[in-house]
DNA sequence: CGAGCCCGGGG
DNA sequence: GTGTACGGGCTCG
């Protein structure tokens, strides 16, 4: 028999008489897209009795009749598991179809002879994957048992003996990135109206922009279509012709894929662009997310949101911002809302098609840097790309821990119930500690961390929800040092998690090794760094993962301990600092703050080492840096720990700014445009006295009235229609005033508006603003609730109060404001 | 203070 | 589809 080598692309499964088959969307070594139907995995989920023999007989004969199928057992098996640490006998329960897991599970936890069911919700494709040991984006080689006949755009096999080879993944992966252009007149574009006037697409050796408005142009990647409907059919034919392995845009599930969608539908263009003419698949809700078969679509915006918004220093993730930091690249700078006016005139469209290629390009360059990350992520988990990088980090945790349960023989806890849910999310404890810094500014400052302090002690101290508090070590193991309850780890075996943990964190370090010693082989340690990266963000996950309220194994009592045992380290460092003579200015969780004073960098390398002589396991403390200078914000504290807030002068003269958190887009103008101005003048120009002149200035002109309407002109999207609000805030009250008079006020539109001067809440004086002159705006609103706030916690650093902000001569007027 | 709502990205 | 993001911030009730 043939056998067949492929690289995994993504899978599905199909009903096929009645039975599930596991879809895979492979791609060849020779390049060729393939599918493979895989009938040998069968649906199942676990249950725990209390009486085995009474739950087998009785599983034999359920039958529960669903609307449209009837779910059965089709065979069980008993299996010796471990579940939390404690050796059960448990049953495997398998079923006729994947829907039948669910629908059984359910009927019989409620019987008194099972303790309870497990894994009825995992995925049936990832079930699949872990089950069989298969690893997206990976070499696989199957039996091929014959040629499957069907409507599909590619060869279809049913395969045998699935198995991962060793080795080789894809890695000259095809990427095609796009990017639409629509049309529109004030506020975002309306699907319902306004058309896609082009579509750009990049990739390697290929670029092209469409659009249905004919002009002369230089650039031999512009291409004309007739009309919008045209446009449409190319995108989709572009699309199927290439088949790309991935197709990449920015926002893509939030905005492109579903624009596009709309506008197709008013021309009855079906978007079956999946290699087996299935439609593009689109999440629903608050996630929407495009589907395609056989084509991996990466909305890179996602990707970065999820695992690379941390490490940026743009707060802003807009295509630019995030551009112009990982490539040093920029979008082409053009007046977009003259867009409209090019197309209606058809003049200066030529630059419009550079902008949307531009954009496509950009897009293409993240998707190749974030590739090896992706890849990573991908092999870590085994999760195909596309849920990799919708995926937040608790799924990624949780993800990895399911996929090693099996080597273990460990059963998966169940996720909560609502109720459940409710429960945890009441409960909080302390979290970091947090030595509070004296505002101001510092000189010759020391900063020492912790390396990886969660996880290196959840490893050290063998923490998990199979280790605490066992009966075997009783009286015998040190209690962690929590504020409230008493627990223990078991010193006698490890835990699964600890066991899962410590790999990660040693896999990781043999990484880091390895980066050290070949210096020299540029690609490979970008490919090894991506690897240690992805290592280090799953290993810093597992706190946040037991603390989570949506976790299966949920433990707050591990994390008390974990952060019980972290405040303990890092007092005993700041007590040790102090008794040798540093002078400690700040501290948050597991980083340390200290000024130099008459010491020197040697006695703070001294003294690093002799703290970590007393470390256990794999704890470390890091020397990070030393900085010539910095400004301390005082830092708020959430259940959670603290939250950073400080500004720090390399000594190579860069700013790190931590912490300062931007305006969102629904405030006013006025209040964005003070906190830059005065962020720019502290960090750059080193200079309180003026950044304070420069806000009194502002809020005297706010005062005046002289501060022009479109600076405090705040805008708010209506998400539903008016009459289902129950609770009216200003932007409701607005609409509501404008659907009086007339206007359209559907859901997604955007209310502007303006706070007015009067009596009463917020909502009772708003106005739209061409019903309100200049100057009749609430100053005391701006002042209060706009620029004070975003700036209050910058000055308050800087050891100014409230009061400084007062203007000279206008006391009386401005103290109400500051009540 | 809790509940309700909006924001992000995209044009 | 072996379902239903997320954390933060503002305003109303």
């Amino acid at each position: 028999m043939a056998k067949i080598h492929f690289f995994l692309l993504d899978l599905t499964y199909k009903i096929i008489n009645d039975k599930a088959q596991i879809c895979l969307f492979g791609r060849t070594p020779e390049g060729e897209k393939v599918m493979l139907f895989d009938p040998d995995f069968k649906p199942y989920f676990y249950v725990i009795p209390n009486k085995a023999s009474q739950v087998i007989n009785k599983l034999k004969k359920i039958k529960v009749e669903k609307r449209d199928f009837t779910a059965n057992v089709e065979e069980t098996e008993i299996i010796s598991k471990d579940y939390l640490g404690e050796e059960v006998e448990a049953i495997k329960v398998y079923t006729n179809l994947p829907r039948a897991v669910p629908a059984i599970s359910n009927e019989i936890r409620k019987w008194d002879i099972v303790k309870s069911c497990h894994e009825y919700d995992i995925k049936f494709t990832n079930k699949y994957l872990i089950d069989k040991g298969l690893t997206p984006m990976k070499m696989h080689q199957a039996e091929l048992i014959e040629e499957v006949q069907g409507q599909y755009k590619v060869k279809a096999y049913s395969i045998s003996g699935i198995e991962q080879t060793e080795g080789d993944y894809l890695e000259h992966m095809d990427i095609l990135a796009f990017d639409i252009e629509t049309y529109f007149t004030k506020n975002m574009p309306n699907p319902e109206k306004d058309p896609i006037i082009m579509i750009s697409f990049y990739g390697s050796k290929y670029r092209k922009v469409i659009t249905y408005k004919k002009f002369r142009t230089k650039h031999d990647y512009i291409e004309f279509v007739d009309d919008e409907s045209h446009l449409l059919e190319r995108f989709k034919e572009i699309i199927e012709k290439r088949s790309p392995d991935i197709l990449t845009a920015y926002n893509s599930d939030g905005f492109d894929f579903p624009y596009i969608r709309q506008r197709a539908k008013k021309y009855k263009i079906d978007m079956d662009m999946g290699v087996d003419n299935v439609k593009v698949k689109f999440g629903r809700g608050n996630m929407p997310s495009a589907r395609i078969n056989g084509i991996i679509h990466i909305d890179i915006y996602q990707f970065v949101r999820r695992y690379i918004r941390e490490q940026l220093k743009t707060d802003s993730l807009k295509l630019d911002n995030v551009a112009q930091e990982i490539l040093g690249e920029r979008k082409i700078e053009v007046d977009i809302k003259g867009m409209k006016k090019a197309w209606d005139d058809n003049k200066g469209l030529e630059n419009y098609a550079e902008y949307n290629l531009q954009d496509s390009k950009l897009t293409y360059d993240l998707c190749v840097r974030f590739m090896p990350n992706i890849m990573e992520f991908t092999k870590l988990v085994s999760i195909p790309p596309f849920n990799v990088v919708r995926m937040g980090f608790s799924q990624v945790v949780e993800r990895y821990l399911l996929k090693q349960a099996p080597k273990y023989r460990v059963i998966a806890p169940n996720k909560p119930a609502h109720d459940e849910i409710k429960k945890r999310r009441a409960d909080t404890y302390p979290g970091g500690f947090v030595y509070q810094p004296t505002p101001g500014m510092y000189k010759a400052i020391v900063v020492l961390d912790f390396r990886s302090l969660y996880p290196t002690i959840i490893s050290a101290h063998n923490i998990g929800p199979g280790t605490i508090n066992c009966s075997c070590c009783q009286g015998e193991s040190e209690t962690a040092p929590t504020e409230k309850g008493k627990f223990w780890f078991c010193r006698k075996k490890r835990g699964f998690i600890p066991t899962i943990i410590n790999d990660v964190i040693s896999r990781r370090m043999r990484i880091k090794e390895i980066i050290k010693r070949e210096k020299n082989d540029k690609g490979g340690k970008m490919l090894l760094d991506a690897r240690q990266y992805s290592l280090k963000i799953m290993a810093n996950s597992f706190y946040g993962y037991l603390a989570f309220f949506g976790s299966r194994w949920y433990s707050i009592e591990c994390a008390r301990s974990i952060t019980g045992y972290a405040r303990y380290y890092i007092k005993d460092t700041i007590k040790k600092a102090e008794e040798e003579g540093f002078n400690v200015i700040y501290s948050d969780t597991d980083s340390v703050f200290l000024t130099l004073g008459s010491k020197t960098k040697d006695d703070a390398i001294g003294f690093r080492d002799r703290i970590n002589k007393e470390l256990p396991g794999i704890m470390e403390l890091e020397l990070e840096g030393f900085f010539p200078s910095g400004i301390f914000v005082s830092a708020k504290m959430g259940p959670y720990g603290a939250k950073k807030k400080y500004a720090l002068l390399s000594e190579s003269g860069k700013m790190k700014i931590t912490g300062f958190e931007t305006v969102r887009s629904n405030w006013s103008e006025i209040a964005k445009e003070v906190q830059e101005e005065v962020l720019r003048i502290i960090l750059k120009e080193n200079d309180k006295e003026k950044a304070l002149e420069y806000t009194k200035t502002v809020i005297q002109r706010l005062i005046d009235g002289k501060v022009s309407k479109d600076k405090i002109v705040m805008h708010t999207q209506l998400t539903k229609d008016i009459s289902e609000y129950t609770s009216i805030g200003p932007h409701v009250a607005v609409a509501k005033k404008m659907h009086d008079s007339g206007f359209d006020v559907s859901p997604g539109t955007i209310i502007t508006y303006i706070v007015c001067k009067g009596k009463g809440i917020i909502r009772d004086r708003v106005k739209m603003p061409e019903e309100c002159g200049e100057g009749e705006y609430d100053s005391e609103y701006y002042i209060n609730n706009q620029v004070i706030p975003s700036i209050n916690k910058i000055f308050e650093v800087l050891g100014y109060d409230k009061k400084d902000l007062y203007v000279e001569g206008d006391q009386k007027d401005l103290k109400s404001f500051f009540s």
